[in-house]
DNA sequence: CGACTATTTGACCCTTCTCAAATCGGGTGG
DNA sequence: CCACCCGATTTGAGAAGGGTCAAATAGTCG
């Protein structure tokens, strides 16, 4: 509907000089119902939805590692819609007659409920805590090193939504911790973290 | 640590007359780092737990045809701790040198990515919206047919766990219900619901 | 530049959390 | 069979944290 899904039909879909295929921040790469192949996260952070009577609800997040769009090779469909909160890079996932298949789906089901708990984890306790871990994963899996505490700062409506806050809400938190030193804002859209990520 | 955990131990690992085995409401059917083999849900309700700093912090559901356990596969040993929130049936799942290996694993894959929305959305919204969506989720699966709306009520410390919500909260909101007509508490365990399942 | 969308801010209200205490239920040891 | 213990459930009163609604600002894309 936004202007951002017809770029991200053209963005996502063509695979870069490099091989694999690129998304930018807001980037649709691919929506329920349409059939694709499966991709895996090399970088970034992508937001799943799951379609629903009133519009699209929050349905999970996949990390560099993780794998998307699995059910294509069940059902020959998407089931989920994935946006993408950061810059991100794909690869494809399971062509056909790959080899170590069985090892492959194994390690994307591990991962998958790793990730169950992480996103869960995102919607307990108050604004700052949630807030605060969700800031410490998307670094984690989306900085540029891992010892790099920097984050691509999704949109509020994302963080809200991953969260189950209002807008309104994190947009106070986020600037109650720059203010407290907590996080340092860098242009407009990059944070810096200056606390533990389990605190 | 509860006597639950013991009976459990006992309850869970030993297969029934039928071949299956069961696990009453709180018996733990395995416990993080422990080995043991991958279970399918038959029927009933298992609550997921990730083992942290500080105990144990819920970290996932498994419902009728979900599978559990899958990481031992991986690993050589259980990531999460898994509890009966309801009579639970299982039974084994890909035993070595199993036909459909892959197809098994897709549709496990894809089954666990519909349970993490589901369980999402139990954190959504306020407290009646919450906990009448675990009821209509849990009658949905641990209900003797699918067109009974009876459900076995977890104990409201499970259910404030799972909705992220307060005991004091989960019991207040539950007596309104009951008073307001959504629903009608038998035999102090036992829970009739009178709501449409997305209302 | 102009239309739109995203982000901030303020004031005020409502829901849920907290703390405290009373009850209820189940199971146990006499 | 009964008194007692301990965890589970209820209830109350008051405080906090978020949600709401309204509006002003700041960015973005044509």
């Amino acid at each position: 509907m936004s202007s951002g899904q017809l770029d991200a039909s053209a963005a996502a879909r063509m695979p870069g000089d490099d091989g694999y295929r690129h998304a930018a921040r807001g980037d649709t790469i691919f929506v329920a119902g349409e059939a694709g192949e499966a991709f895996r996260v090399r970088a970034g952070v992508v937001r799943l939805d799951r379609e629903s009577l009133s519009g699209a609800d929050f349905g999970g997040l996949a990390l560099a590692g993780d794998v998307i769009g699995a059910e294509t090779l069940m059902f020959g469909a998407y089931t989920y819609t994935a946006v993408a909160l950061s810059p991100v890079v794909l690869e494809s996932w399971l062509a056909l007659a790959e080899q170590d298949k069985e090892r492959k789906l194994m390690v994307a089901l591990a991962a998958r409920e790793r990730r169950t708990a992480d996103v869960l984890a995102l919607r307990c306790g108050k604004a700052v805590e949630r807030i605060k871990r969700l800031l410490s994963l998307l670094a984690g899996a989306g900085g540029t090193s891992r010892s790099e505490p920097t984050v691509t700062l999704p949109r509020l409506r994302d963080i809200a939504d991953i969260t189950d806050l209002k807008v309104e809400t994190v947009s106070r938190t986020i600037a109650q911790m720059n203010d407290g030193g907590e996080l340092a804002i860098e242009a407009r859209r990059f944070a810096r973290l200056f606390y533990t990520p389990d605190a």
